[in-house]
This record gives C-alpha cells, sequence and structure tokens, in this order.
DNA sequence: GTGGTCTAGACCACA
DNA sequence: GTGGTCTAGACCACA
C-alpha cells in the first residue's frame, strides 16, 4: 500500500479499512484478516495496524473477540452513518478549499464536470 | 489559525499563503508580511513559517530581495498555474475518495448539490 | 457472561465461583458443574476454566476427586473467610479510591446512600 | 509507582493522572510534566505513558500543544463530571459486588461503616 | 526540549 | 493461531 508520508500512517490505515467495511468488501459481522495479515498486506508493522484497529474499536466499527479475532460490527445502521460522514467530510473538505480559491458554488460543480468528463476521456 | 493536526503545520501554511496570492489578496509583486509579522497571523513558530516560505522560494511562487524581504512573483501565468493546480488536486482527491466509496459521478454530482443546499440554509 | 476485557477473563470466572459457593448456590460438600459445562456456562474456553479451578484447587476452596469431579470444600469456615475476604477487598478498594479523591468517610456514606437511592428509584 | 499487574499498565497511569486532576494536584490548563518525565516518575515505559495520554486526549481532559506539551483541560465542569464519573463508577462496582454477595443495603452501609472504624484505630 | 509516530521484537491471555 | 500490551529505540515536526 502506497502511503502518503503527510498524514499518519495508522490513519491511512484506518480510511483503507473504513473503505472496506462501507463498500461491503468486509461484510457486517465478517471476520477481519488477523492484524499480522493486515500488516503484510498494507506493509506497515503490526503495532500501527494495531493502533487503527483500537481507534476503530473504540468507535464500535469492529469488535474483538479474545483469541478468535476481530470482526465488522453487525450493526449496519452504524456502518450506513459511517459511509455518510465519510463522503461528507471529503465533500465539505473539497468545497471549503474551492471556495476558499473563490470559485462559487457554479464554477465549483462545473470545474467539477469538466474533470469527469477528462478523466473520461482517459479511460476511453 | 486552526490547525489540523494531522498534517504538518509548514504544510497548512504554505497552502494558506498559496490561497492569498491566488486569490489576489496578495497581489503579484506585492511585499509578503515578515516573517515575524506571518508567525503572529497564524499563530505559528517562526521556524514553521519560515520552513513553508523556503519551500514556495524554491518554487519561484515568491522571491526573495536581500534586506527588503520577500515579494510574491510578477509572473501571473505561474499563479494561474498554481491556482489551476490548486482546484485540480481538490476535486481529484476528493473524485477519488468518493468513487472508492462506489458513489457514481451522478451521484457524486448530486451530493454536492444537496451539500451546497444544506448549507445555503444554515447560513440563512 | 459478560466479562471486563480490562482483567484476565480466568480471574473474573475465579470470581464467579467465589460468589456461587459463599452464596450457597454451591453448598459446602455439593459437585461443582463439570468443566465442559462450566465453559458453557460463562461462555469462556475449556482451557480459561480450567485455569480458574486450578488456583482454586490450590486454595482448597474446592477439591478434586480423581474420575468423579470436583467438590466445594467442607470446611464452612474457610467459606466463611473467604466471604469476608472478598467483602473487605470491596470496600478497601473503594475506600483507596474515593479517599484518594478527597472524600472524607462522611462524603463516602453520604454518596453511598444517595447511590442506593438513585437505584431505588430507577428499579421502582 | 506500584502497579497491579492484572489490569493494563497504561489503564492505571490514566487513572493516576485522573486523579491528579479531580483533586486539583494538576490544575486546570496547568502543563502537564512531559511524557519522558511522567515516564520516570511512573516507572514505565515512554510509550506506556503516551498510550494513556493519547485517551486522555480524545476524551478532551488534557490538550496538546506541539512542541510545548500537554495542558490540563481549562473546562472545569468537565473536570468535574469525570469526578462523579469516578466515584459513581467505584461505588456502582462495590455496590454490585457485595449486593452479589447477598449484602443488603444496610449490611454494606455498616460493613463500610466498621470499615472505617477499624482503619481508624489503625491510624491512631 | 516536547510530543507524535513508527518499528522490531517480546510476552501474555485466550481459543 | 489471534489479539493485546509493553518495551527500547529511532526519527520527525514544532517551539
Amino acid at each position: 500500500m502506497k502511503f502518503d508520508d503527510k498524514v499518519p500512517i495508522y490513519f491511512q490505515i484506518k480510511n483503507y479499512l473504513y473503505h472496506q467495511i462501507v463498500t461491503g468488501i468486509l461484510q457486517p459481522g465478517e471476520k477481519m484478516p488477523s492484524v499480522r495479515q493486515l500488516a503484510i498486506d498494507v506493509t506497515a508493522n503490526v503495532n500501527t495496524v494495531q493502533r487503527a484497529l483500537t481507534e476503530m474499536l473504540s468507535e464500535e466499527i469492529i469488535v474483538s473477540q479474545r483469541g478468535k479475532g476481530n470482526f465488522v460490527t453487525t450493526d449496519v445502521d452504524s456502518i450506513q452513518q459511517l459511509r455518510n460522514q465519510l463522503v461528507e467530510e471529503q465533500l465539505s473538505l473539497m468545497y471549503k478549499e474551492l471556495h476558499a480559491l473563490n470559485l462559487t458554488d457554479e464554477e465549483i460543480l462545473s470545474e467539477m464536470k469538466s474533470y469527469m468528463e477528462s478523466r473520461d476521456e482517459a479511460h476511453e
């Protein structure tokens, strides 16, 4: 896994796992890969992975069963809520930045559209 | 100035100054506030501000005049280019994230619109 | 059985069994449930239950009869002593904590009384 | 500092610091000892101390200023709330245990009184 | 100097 | 095997 060296690795791992859960790659109630396996998967240290998991445990997005492993929460509502939060955070971040660059709402939307189009072309 | 403690402060200061320049609060060729003044403005240490400025000098977005201080570049093209880069980076970041959360282009746009509306209401 | 994940499970099982014995749910001389049954009752692994029992055997609160199983001691004095010890330990723990929080004896008693009252109300 | 090996050290350190804050040994807004100093004081590893502090930071009982140190919150309400929580938790723990040992409310109170008296005598 | 992050490695409780 | 905890030690950003 490529890490951005501007933000803590444990934070990026957390984000990565959030995505796995929110997109259903990790289903509600499913067993997470072991800490050791995750460390290999994302090429980070076991403790760094553990730190990400510890935060997710305290948020109750995952639950731990001693000796058995960690499991995705079965509470689909809180997964849904997590998804909404991630979407909103991202939109808010982008909006504030572009707004601070003096773009109006309309300009933001049109920039977004042309960005999408340019991507489409690149992928054709 | 409020800092996000997840990313380096010097980086956030750099971003702040980029915005000042791109939005014309700091005009092309205009003298920058002194390092000391900036440190007070953004409530950071002089060393940290200096680090931000050093990087901007090497990018030639600002230029140093011995004994006189730092000045915004007079090259309006590179300012324009900086602006475009900031906009694109931000869009790209948001797009990748939301795409990774399985949102289609249409959903991203509609989420963005409802986000803008909810902001409008909050500010009325 | 709900476990506090801050203290070892075998320790909590031991405590649970102490309570059964001291309150007479398990009578002096009575046969203990089998290790397997206990493991089911408290939802823990057999090894973990065994560890709790091993310690209780060495304390002679329970005795093992080859091929027959484990039995509660018939020595009522030592059961009585165990009870006193549990009560005292608990009081001592609480007292030290609240004292360390600068509560006087009187305040501890009055806090205790209001705690009991608030429980009464909640249970009516 | 003597540690109870039944509960995590970081947890006991957290509790120790809670007490310092609640009893006013560490005043609201006061600078905490440095992480390194605390590690020496309580004879634990820097990381273990850091773990205790990280949790306290996320609870906003202390706040961190990059490069300057950690400081006790200035929000006296949340300190008061912490104190109440600590008292209640302790009372609840003791109450449940003694109740589970079949002691009535009256017996709990009288046991507590005799415990206090026996301590008085020991200290005279 | 001060806190924050990360790593390698060890040991323990539990299944 | 699996997670949780702890340590020693290193390096970085910031004041």
